[in-house]
DNA sequence: GAACGTTCTGGGAGCGCTCCCAGGTTTTGC
DNA sequence: GCAAAACCTGGGAGCGCTCCCAGAACGTTC
């Protein structure tokens, strides 16, 4: 009612469930009770305490909760990267709509974390001091002792994307291996005989899974598995990297890069150097983001469902939280090959 | 050192302050005072605690922190949209960058929410709960109410771009206006003399406030602003309204596409009507997202600062929880025109 | 040396909730 | 009918911290 200057500090004066417990003509304890739907309340209460509620607008406090009980409701989502290039990816962007999707009518939360360098020590203990049930890890680069860390600390951790430095905490990751030998077998069975790849970094799984599964599917058809290029998951490093092979090997007649966002780098490339797509080279993607189908041409590409990676990450976390026992250590899951106009 | 099987809750039995205390011969609250930063510390019971902190691998409560102190160092950010398509979307990404690289060096923590339909009272009670300090609340569709349901409630809120629903809410936007008017003055400057515009959906500021623009600036020029067509910022969506334009006035000769994402779609439309772009029709997008720069051919645009968005609000929100007075009720930021070949 | 400040320290009352326990009231079983 | 089991309820002790208050230790000034 008051129009009172209520400067810099408005308080909220939320209901406590004190007084929706005498609002109600209940207990605490059963007030409490209702809020977390426990049983052994009789509905006559139960009614009572929902109109008490409802008419003091109560909202429980949370840290309290968390203090009181034993979890926080909350998990994490850590980013682990350097930069804050990660965000821009549509990779990150899905992984967090998955994260999103699984949790929707769970009453979890999300607090979203990138570990900045230096900061890392701050991070952990943030995480593990009792604030987070459990933790999701993506996008690490090299050796990166967070994750150990963290599952040394007690706290569940599910990884996304297999961790080169932390052998033993579970993670979730797309088959690249044989996404990637897919998309080689199917180069080899267009007939083409000179075949490149552009890798991602060596310092990330990801990168090298798919490098590795090029070369199993090149050697099975007894293909030479030398040309090889790297580059850093950038257009500009596609260009670079193709234009290193066009220059190794002239007579390419296909290519398999390891990220379509790489691809759209090394299709300027070709376009440069005066090769039509398909037709003098064959260039098949990974990923299947958005780009791809509106790229020139068409990208043909290996798609791996980054929102279902989110979503197997959280459900393996929660399951794991719930107490489930003999969880998957890891979890691949299936990638599948598009067919546009570009191979 | 014990393989112990640790089976669903493996307790983290953290050092609580008290523990640091004994540890460093002092009181409670003489640790409390150095980890606060608090002055009236000697230098010899600051080391001592420093010390035993480090012992103990003590990291604080936050739950008890929140609890007691008044303040929970957190601050949410609320992405308000049906779908969670707006995941994937550049815009977010670029937000959550800024929003992040603002908070870098606080001693704050983002927590990330998305409102589910049907799931708006929980968020509420959940952001009242007294579990953050402050909102930021992004992709706003029509007069939702949200923004002024949290700024009721005491609790400080700053939207990114113009809410359509929340009067008196400070927000931040990016100066569509301003910006799409430069582009039609652009295009108008270029010889243009037939120009349509796709535009956003009718409900979001954001594609109003584009159109808006775009018709100043041809109405100055005393061009016809009747050449208007409706996407919902979606690839197929600017096709289908190109097709439309197309359709409508043969001898359109530009277009000005309140979205880059929408653009590619027009593009290839264009490109399927045979025309040349710029030649016969010269096309200017909004956003410079990445990908108009990778388009075939790369599309003059209008450069939003996404990042410096998210920073924006974030700065708003910290300034209004350090009590800072007489704060700006809302800013907008400048935009950039950006030629590439498409206009 | 009495009176005052300034710097430092510890004690202890909460913050708002959960959860254990003790006890009361019903229903069930034979 | 009476014991046992199931249901329902309230009281109250914490959870781990912050912050207020009282007081100790040390000047500094008249």
């Amino acid at each position: 009612m008051t129009d009172a200057v209520d400067p810099p500090k408005a308080r909220r004066p939320n209901a406590r469930l004190e007084e929706v417990a005498r609002a109600a003509g209940v207990s605490k304890s059963t007030v409490s009770r209702v809020i977390n739907g426990e049983p052994y309340v009789s509905s006559k209460a139960r009614e009572a305490v929902h109109q008490a509620i409802g008419k003091l607008g109560y909202s429980p406090n949370q840290a309290a909760r968390t203090l009181a009980g034993s979890r926080a409701n909350c998990i994490a989502l850590v980013v682990s990267e350097q930069g804050s290039r990660v965000l821009a990816d549509p990779f990150f962007a899905g992984v967090l709509r998955g994260v999103h999707a699984e949790l929707a009518g769970k009453r979890v939360q999300l607090v979203l974390m990138m570990s900045k360098e230096g900061d890392e020590q701050d991070l952990v203990n943030y995480l593990c001091g009792g604030h987070v049930d459990g933790v999701l890890v993506i996008s690490l680069h090299g050796q990166d002792p967070l994750p150990r860390t963290l599952a040394d600390a007690g706290l569940p951790t599910v990884v996304g994307g297999r961790p080169l430095g932390a052998g033993g905490v579970p993670y979730v990751d797309s088959d690249n291996f044989n996404g990637a030998m897919e998309a080689a077998r199917y180069l080899v069975s267009l007939g083409r005989k000179r075949i490149g790849t552009i890798a991602g970094p060596r310092d990330m799984a990801v990168g090298m899974d798919r490098l590795s599964g090029w070369k199993r599917g090149l050697s099975q058809a007894r293909l030479d598995t030398d040309l090889v290029a790297y580059g850093d998951f950038t257009p500009e490093s596609g260009a670079v990297a193709m234009a290193d092979l066009l220059n190794r090997a002239p007579d390419l007649d296909a290519v398999f890069v390891g990220a379509d966002i790489m691809a759209l780098g090394a299709l300027q490339t070709l376009h440069a150097h005066g090769k039509r797509v398909p037709d003098d080279v064959a260039v098949v993607g990974f990923d299947d983001l958005m780009i791809a189908s509106t790229a020139v041409p068409p990208l043909t590409t290996i798609r791996q469902d980054v929102e279902q990676l989110g979503r197997t990450m959280t459900w393996r976390l929660m399951a794991e939280l719930a107490g489930e026992e003999n969880l998957p250590p890891f979890l691949l899951l299936p990638t599948a090959m598009v067919t546009r106009s570009s191979a």
